[in-house]
DNA sequence: CACTATAAATTTACACTGTAAAATAATTGT
DNA sequence: ACAATTATTTTACAGTGTAAATTTATAGTG
């Protein structure tokens, strides 16, 4: 099998490497998967994906950045349907959830609480760039509009931290009924009323009392 | 040193093993650090916290069920302060997040996208719930006073939503400035902003659009 | 008091991890 | 046809969680 290896054999094994690794991960989670057991999944043998990838960090972070461009066009695509702004922001905030929900090792893998070393990966730093622009680009418009009103670089955010909150605790079980005792809010419910309650706080015309 | 140990040693042998478990766990992280490791920390021989824990998982839900207690009594005591009910309340979230900006790694184990054999540890459940409780029990106050008007749950669900998710993109290096490229907001003005449009959206009297 | 049953603690052992270093095998330019 | 190069595999190692065997010290009995 040895010979000269064309930069897009690289590129094509990475890519290779990347989609079964996020395959596995998805099913068993990050620690789950072994390192042998990727390259067994590859029908390589056990040394060979590190020719191609410094080492386990190095595969993550290509995962990562891969997971990042995936969800950034999903966001986008659900934002250029047909609608008004407000019906596509909240479809844009609709295809979060869903992505969040029906891939949680993956949202977990991007957002999970990170080593600092997260800058050597320029790939990664790039796309977790522009999804982060894509997360909250839509508030210019609804400002544009006069729709709401402020700085939509920071109503972006709070809309961001809000959606980010109710998906990782609904994630973690924290919303689960499994210990309720009073009646239980599910994330949609939660999500229904935080959006309804910062639509308000940021309508247009409204005076903002106290800074 | 073996002779027939008591309900106490147990239990102290236990604690102890949480408290200087929970230091090396904020120190190291969770993944960092070994059962030897901590044996040795403790001054024992590298099987001996097998007799008082099952394994290394139960040892951290021992640890997580503490942390739980500890953080809802920070939340507690700063609800308990001097001040109205608004204040009260600022005060509590401004402690929620100390908590969790002071010790991420405590924060991080708390509501880490978790398996799902939570259930299997009766303390953590308790602990859990108990926080859950106490994070959203001061919305029950801001109604009876008039100050806001719905649901007190779900409110409360919506600001702890808003609370976790800055302090989550924060502690995953999502809020920092380092790839900036227009103004960037700190987790501060966000949930300053976030506080203000909830606390707007919520207020007494306003009239809910669209059910 | 010895002496033994018992239970705490340690030692040893094993399968598995990420990955470094050595050995092998295949291709390419001469 | 051969030598240099380089992709790949094999072998090896330190470190992990933890099961099993072994040691050690106590507590209850005669």
């Amino acid at each position: 099998m040895p010979r000269v290896l064309s930069d897009s054999d690289v590129t094509d094994f990475r890519d290779r490497a990347c989609a079964v690794a996020a395959r596995l991960f998805a099913a068993k989670g990050v620690e789950g998967v072994t390192m042998r057991e990727l390259a067994s999944a590859l029908g390589v043998s056990a040394m060979t994906p590190y020719r191609y990838f410094r080492d386990k960090d190095d595969i993550l972070a290509a995962v990562r950045a891969r997971a990042f461009e995936r969800f950034a066009e999903k966001l986008e695509t659900a934002y250029a349907g047909p609608g008004t702004v407000v019906e596509r922001a909240h479809a844009k905030g609709d295809a979060y959830v869903r992505f969040a929900l029906e891939e949680p090792a993956t949202y977990r893998l991007m957002f999970d609480l990170s080593q600092p070393t997260e800058e050597q990966y320029p790939d990664l730093v790039r796309a977790m760039t522009r999804a982060r622009a894509t997360m909250t680009s839509h508030v210019r418009d609804l400002v544009a509009e006069g729709i709401i009103s402020g700085d939509p670089e920071l109503i972006g955010h709070v809309f961001w931290a809000m959606l980010h909150g109710a998906v990782t605790l609904q994630l973690a079980g924290k919303l689960s009924a499994q210990y309720k005792q009073s009646p239980q809010y599910g994330i949609d419910q939660i999500l229904a009323e935080a959006g309804r309650a910062l639509g308000e706080g940021f309508r247009a015309g409204v005076p903002k009392r106290r800074e």
